[in-house]
DNA sequence: AGGTTGCATCAACGAATGTCAATACAGGCC
DNA sequence: GGCCTGTATTGACATTCGTTGATGCAACCT
């Protein structure tokens, strides 16, 4: 399960331009807007800010289900799309299947979204 | 033309929490939502680096929508959505319309998403 | 005034998306 | 084995989205 068609941004892109840097190649675009349009829908927010901020690290489905105004099929179907933009993945254990967070995709997209300093870069310019 | 039906992202926003932080409510869900939406789009990502990336700060139309193969009233309706989302705004001088980016709605969408440090935040605690 | 150029809006179309009921699958329990 | 519970998949539907040709509007130029 945990084994999807994702691979969305490559390995080639985790030095990535940020957005204030130079216009975007069409592949790049592409990339990048596919995890975006992961993120365009209110319920997969809320979804990933729930898994994402679960300190332990792991929200069970039957966790998020009931925490919407929404049938079981339809959470199923957008925590597949969390998926395979590659923001979370997932493991069945037992019954349950458990969600977690990816956070290196998360910071591809601050990074280049910032038109600020990154952390880095600040403490060595301001040192 | 610079005033829309924008302010997506509200006042109270200015102090986001980030993903990692703590679920979202289902306001804010929708607020980010619809930015993120805007950016879930190769051809608006595009467009917005090519504005975003002008060291001049301006982009004329003129010259986006030939490098684009697609028709000048699509050109024209991504930059709309661009506008409505907050991420851009232009302004028309004579016969051509120039557009630039609102650095403000990308850095807070990067401080959301980010699971490390802010810049800030990482002088502050190495200093 | 009339003509031309640059950009936005309108109306319409096919494609993609969000949703659900029904169904299928996987694992525990009797 | 059979039943039950939790989750994923399927098929269908209404809605939204991306795109285009046609049209409208604003500003310049004779």
């Amino acid at each position: 399960m945990s084994k999807q068609e994702l691979e969305v941004i490559g390995q080639d892109a985790a030095c990535c331009p940020e957005v204030s840097a130079a216009p975007l190649d069409e592949r790049r675009a592409a990339e990048l807007a596919k995890v975006f349009k992961a993120l365009g829908d209110p319920v997969r927010l809320r979804l990933l800010s729930m898994i994402a901020s679960r300190r332990g690290g792991e929200v069970c489905v039957c966790e998020m289900t009931p925490a919407f105004d929404l049938s079981q099929p339809t959470i199923s179907h957008h925590l597949k799309l969390l998926r395979q933009a590659g923001l979370v993945d997932c493991e069945r254990r037992g019954t349950w299947v458990y969600y977690w967070a990816l956070p290196d995709v998360l910071d591809q997209l601050a990074a280049f979204l910032s038109t600020r300093q990154t952390a880095a870069a600040t403490v060595g310019a301001t040192a």
